[in-house]
RNA sequence: GCCGGAGUGGUGGAAUGGCAGACACGCAUGACUCAAAAUCAUGUGGGCGCAAGCCCAUGAGGGUUCGACUCCCUCCUCCGGCACCA
């Protein structure tokens, strides 16, 4: 084989060498990890893709790449690395778009599933096709309403009545973080309130523990801020404050608590402000509250829900005629409703502090309301100054009674003992939302039995249920074997938008038998959240390990088949490496660490953070701009494979920027990686020509490159730099090539070894013709070995000093390592530079050895 | 408004507080060619200078330091996230 490329260098066609080596990988199962057997498991994970019709773009190739770069440095460093792949085809993403071209959603799934494969397939990532799956496939959802079911008999699941977004163009309610700054993340309408009743996981019990792990894991920094914003802890107290002149009622028989972080500010409360919905549950149970003040409630109940309105930023609101006793110093304060307290936020009450308060401030000066200020940044200086906005900092109190002179944080809890209020905290973090009144989604597996809600009904049950020992009356969970239930094929799958599912219209879908008592039942019709999907695929990998033992071989048996698979969850699990888009901060990130923190609780794993490890990797943008359909500015990779190869435009992407910051894709550069990879090409059969055992006397400086080179390589590899790692490939190329003659055969495949990552194709290609002997079994290179470098080659005997005058570059001396200071400073001084700039003794001489020595005059 | 990230040649981007602009793209000139493409060689931040060399330059302005793209403060611009969260 050798011979044949010395007579006839052949040329780099990466379409003739990249489908075939993507086929052969395949066939000899080179990414297939054993999962029983692996030694040294390394599970290297990227986010999964959703296929949208338009198939792969760029974008998702540009984060796929780079997570099989770092994956393919795992295996060669001896790793066993497993690398899934699977699609992330089920909800309303892939369903809209099923709607707008008038095909079956179903169908569109099929379709895409295929082009994406291709796709996927000739990027050249080291996947393991064998345990790919999609989450529309039953045998997934399967396990998804298995998860559901045991939230729900975890008392992770709950139906509630709530305002809840929905999003007037999707026809469904929306989880809190799938609205973003008000509009839907899937199709941008502007999202409404609805009070409706619907299906809830508890994230909020595990707020904190969401919070506090986030020390723990190692994570890309900004992922964990977003994360620490999102859940928004913050430390405050309940205040009581009785209310009196309430109409037709006894004063002090009713009051009113509110949620505060300032308790030290109490003693400038002047007002309380109550929100809209607070007030209509006022006028519910009874309260007679002037015309204009009921007119008020009704129309800013109706703002917000009105999609233009609700952008407004002005407050409005009006005195409701009953006022309050502020508990600190009995002072009689008015109570106001308004739109600017928010119902879903603390109590839905708040005192306000105009004087501290930026929100309340505004709200003073608009209506007259007095601002007293009590803590004051200036003290013992007894002039406050006027205030012309609020002051929100720290200070001591002033005009607040015996706490005068204190400083405002010890006030707090002196404050809270001192009115008899609770400390409490709160949390920002909502519920997730999960029933979506949409078609394309997993049934949720749950069965409503009219007979068995009487039960509760009955008085010993009703007292459990009143204490919270029963929750949602009347549900039960499809029992395991009965699952999965099966999304039945329907014609017309469009969403209504009578706040239910188009399921909710087959019969032969809801009815149904009570799995308890066997009378007449009817199932749930809403489809679960898409992220319940992709909230646990990682596992669902896992589970396909091994083909031969699939789900159906267990029937529905799911707890059992987890416990089957124990010995591999065990091993693989949690993730090593995960990489991803950080749009999911707060969405599937979020979710799967609420889902990993539940399934460690039921003793189903043994870890409660899935994700150790986990890198943003940056947005590839297009002339400035995110690339969206609406834009037109969509780089299908395609065209590019086929004009310059997989291997060429891999190595594009990664070298246009540093992965983690993402960059600006404009195609003109991918010629200079083309180029490169030719002449890599170009350099195997002249370095073939010098055998290991008849080496040449190699020059030193290739070679010292060359170690340079796997230092620099391996360690950007391991910190995602990979367009560094790149850069020093390009100079070691250029180095090898100075010296063409120097180099052996070893250095030239060690070059290759080190390419492998980057373009997987072209390094196999030229391996299997260097190294490779005839009739050998076929071994992979990226199976082979990471090469080590020698230290003593990566570090220099001589260097250059650098000679400054103050601070000012004039020369440089070649010099030992190890010189002495005298010794350095004598070689720089017999530089002409450094005489006519040296022009009186130096006071002060600064010796950096190995680096630089600076006269300072 | 708050919280992140970033601002460096014509372009993408390099630089543990120590040679600013690595590595590429582009451009210019030359070689090869009838010619072009490809390839190869050389040059390429700005200003002054025949040259050696000198001066200026990392969004703007200050500061710390022998020395700042890098650390600190103030401000401007762009990108991303959150947004009346009490």
């Amino acid at each position: 084989m050798k011979r044949n490329i010395l007579s006839r260098p052949p040329r780099y066609l990466p379409h003739k060498i990249e489908e075939k080596w993507q086929r052969r990988w395949r066939r000899h199962k080179t990414y297939e990890p054993d999962f029983l057997g692996a030694k040294k498991p390394f599970y290297n994970l990227m986010m999964f893709p959703y296929p949208s019709a338009e198939g792969l773009h760029v974008g998702n190739m540009y984060a796929f790449v780079g997570s099989d770069i770092y994956g393919r440095l795992k295996r060669m460093q001896g790793n066993d690395v497993f690398q899934p792949i699977g699609l992330d085809g089920f909800g309303i993403h892939s369903e809209n778009y099923a709607l707008k071209i008038g095909r079956h959603p179903a169908d569109q799934a099929r379709i895409s599933e295929k082009n994406f494969y291709r796709q996927l397939g000739m990027i050249g990532n080291g996947f393991a096709w064998n345990e790919r799956w999609e989450t529309y496939d039953p045998e997934y959802y399967e396990w998804t309403q298995w998860i559901f079911t045991q939230l729900f008999k975890n008392g992770l699941a709950c139906r509630k009545k709530a305002p809840v977004n929905w999003c007037p163009s999707c026809k469904t309610v929306l989880a809190d973080e799938q609205v973003i700054q008000e509009k839907c993340e899937r199709c941008g309408s502007i999202v409404i309130k609805k009070e409706l009743e619907q299906w809830f996981f508890r994230i909020t019990k595990y707020a904190e523990r969401l919070l506090k792990n986030l020390d723990k894991i190692d994570w890309s920094e900004r992922v964990k801020i977003a994360q620490r914003n999102w859940i928004g802890k913050s430390e405050g107290a309940q205040i009581t404050f009785q209310l009196v002149d309430v109409p037709g009622q006894e004063n002090g028989k009713h009051s009113l608590k509110i949620f505060t972080t300032r308790p030290d500010t109490i003693f400038g409360a002047t007002f309380l402000v109550i929100s809209p919905e607070r007030a209509k549950l006022w006028l519910d149970i009874g309260w007679q509250a002037p015309e204009d003040v009921q007119k008020y409630i009704a129309s800013a109940a109706h703002r917000r829900n009105d999609p233009e309105e609700k952008k407004s930023v002005e407050k409005t609101g009006v005195f409701s005629g009953v006022s309050a006793i502020n508990p600190a110093n009995k002072e009689k304060i008015s109570v106001w409703i308004s739109d600017y307290v928010l119902d879903n936020v603390g109590t839905g009450a708040i005192m306000a502090v105009p004087a501290h308060d930026e929100r309340d401030f505004v709200f003073a000066k608009k209506y007259g309301l007095p601002i007293k200020m009590v803590v004051c940044p200036h003290y013992p200086t007894p002039t406050c100054p006027v205030l012309d906005n609020a002051y929100t900092g720290e200070g001591h109190l002033v005009a607040s009674g015996k706490f005068d002179g204190m400083p405002s944080e010890k006030a707090r809890a002196e404050i809270i003992k001192s009115v008899g209020a609770k400390p409490i905290t709160q949390y920002r973090l909502r519920d997730w939302l999960i029933s979506r009144q949409r078609y394309w989604g997993a049934p949720i597996p749950l069965i409503f039995c009219d007979s068995c809600k009487i039960e509760v009904e009955n008085e010993k049950l009703l007292k459990k249920y009143n204490k919270g020992e029963i929750e949602n009356p009347g549900w039960i969970a499809v029992p395991d074997k009965d699952l999965p239930v099966r999304l039945p094929r329907i014609k017309d799958f469009r969403p209504e938008g009578t706040g239910v599912s188009p399921l909710a219209a087959v019969k032969s879908f809801y009815q149904t038998r009570c799995p308890k008592c066997g009378g007449k039942a009817r199932r749930e019709t809403d489809v679960s959240d898409t992220f319940l999907d992709s909230a646990w695929y990682y596992i669902g990998y896992l589970l396909q390990a091994k083909n031969e033992v699939r789900s159906t071989e267990y029937g529905s048996a799911n707890l059992k088949m987890f416990r089957a698979k124990n010995k591999i969850l065990q091993k693989w699990l949690p993730v090593d490496m995960y990489i991803g888009g950080a749009e999911h901060s707060v969405l599937h990130l979020l979710y799967t660490r609420f889902l990993g923190m539940a399934f460690h609780d039921w003793c189903l794993t043994d870890f409660d953070e899935p994700f150790p490890r986990f890198r943003a990797h940056g947005l590839l943008i297009k002339d400035g701009a995110k690339m969206s359909k609406s834009k037109g500015n969509v780089i299908n990779p395609d065209d590019y494979i086929r004009a310059y190869g997989a291997d060429a435009l891999r190595m594009y992407l990664m070298f246009l920027g540093p992965f983690e910051q993402g960059g600006d894709f404009r195609d003109d550069g991918i010629k200079g990686i083309t180029r490169f990879l030719e002449r890599v090409w170009k350099l195997m059969p002249i370095a073939a020509r010098i055998k290991k055992n008849e080496k040449r006397e190699m020059t030193k400086e290739p070679q010292k490159v060359l170690h340079q080179t796997i230092k620099k390589v391996t360690e950007d590899i391991e910190g995602l730099q990979y367009n560094t790692a790149i850069a020093q490939l390009m100079i070691c190329l250029n180095a090898f090539e100075e010296n063409a003659d120097g180099i052996t055969r070893e250095d030239a495949l060690t070059l290759l070894k080190l390419l492998a990552p980057f373009a997987p194709h072209a390094a196999e290609e030229l391996w299997q013709l260097s190294a490779a002997k005839k009739g050998d079994a076929f071994r992979s290179i990226h199976l082979e070995a990471w090469p080590r470098y020698d230290k003593r080659l990566t570090t220099e005997d001589t260097y250059e000093l650098i000679v400054q005058v103050n601070g000012k570059l004039r020369g440089r001396v070649e010099i030992p390592v190890g010189t002495t200071q005298t010794d350095a400073e004598q070689a720089a001084r017999a530089l002409d530079s450094v005489r006519t700039h040296l022009i009186s003794p130096p006071k002060k001489i600064i010796f950096i050895p190995g680096r630089l020595i600076n006269f300072v005059v």
